[in-house]
DNA sequence: TGAACATTTGAACAGTTGTTCAAATGTTCA
DNA sequence: TGAACATTTGAACAACTGTTCAAATGTTCA
């Protein structure tokens, strides 16, 4: 916490706007958890992998393939991916397939590029 | 562009698929925008004042005192949400009132903590 | 088993980000 | 005008992030 000092304590100019406000505010762990969310959805990167993956699973390789990128890159994204739950994977064989975990993500990407393209 | 070494070329397993995605992968600008729709959204603070804005309307010292930050912190942090077209801003006296610049924002907002919250 | 390939991992590095602090800029009002 | 307050700005700093590189781990198949 910040010394009251620094805030406008003294100088308040809509004291039960904020009051309101700052009884309804969610807690921490809810921003916590959305900014942690969000943050996977804020590299160039990952939305390419994101939009990738939503025409059907893939495998690292590949994926780095097609993105033009080396394989450890993709993995370290996928794994950041994957630590926020937005993909999943399964093994066949010497390969690990990788695919969106819900519609939640899919609909995510579409809402984000859609607001970019007005 | 990375060395081709670096990449599977020599070992594609599927390359009709990616030949597809590659063929169909939006333009660089696309991602590149979307990215910084969804950076501004990946920071605490940030989605504190954007919930609070979804109230209403607020000014900076006010939003400062909701969420218990120096108005200098916050003024960053509105700027980085006004480059990013998330709120618009109008001055009335010696106050700046800030809001959501649009409903894209608010449902963004509230799509991902309903994300978190699942 | 050992060679070949797919993937993961960790250290290292440059680049980015969020907050603080001090100073500057705007605005009102006596 | 000048005092008082609201806001903005820029430099500085530590903390975080994305990629690379080299090495390790999994898996198949001859």
């Amino acid at each position: 916490m910040i010394n009251q000092s620094d805030t406008c304590e003294m100088h308040v100019v809509h004291e039960d706007v904020v009051e309101n406000i700052r009884a309804r505010l969610p807690e921490d762990v809810i921003f916590a958890k959305t900014a942690v969310f969000f943050k996977a959805l804020c590299d160039e990167t990952r939305l390419r992998i994101i939009w990738a993956l939503d025409q059907g699973e893939l495998c690292v390789c590949d994926l780095a393939d097609t993105l033009g990128m080396s394989p450890s890159a993709i993995s370290h994204q996928l794994s950041t991916l994957k630590i926020a739950n937005l993909v999943t994977s399964r093994r066949q064989g010497k390969e690990v397939f990788y695919s969106l975990a819900d519609d939640h993500v899919r609909s995510m990407l579409e809402a984000g590029i859609e607001h970019t393209c007005e």
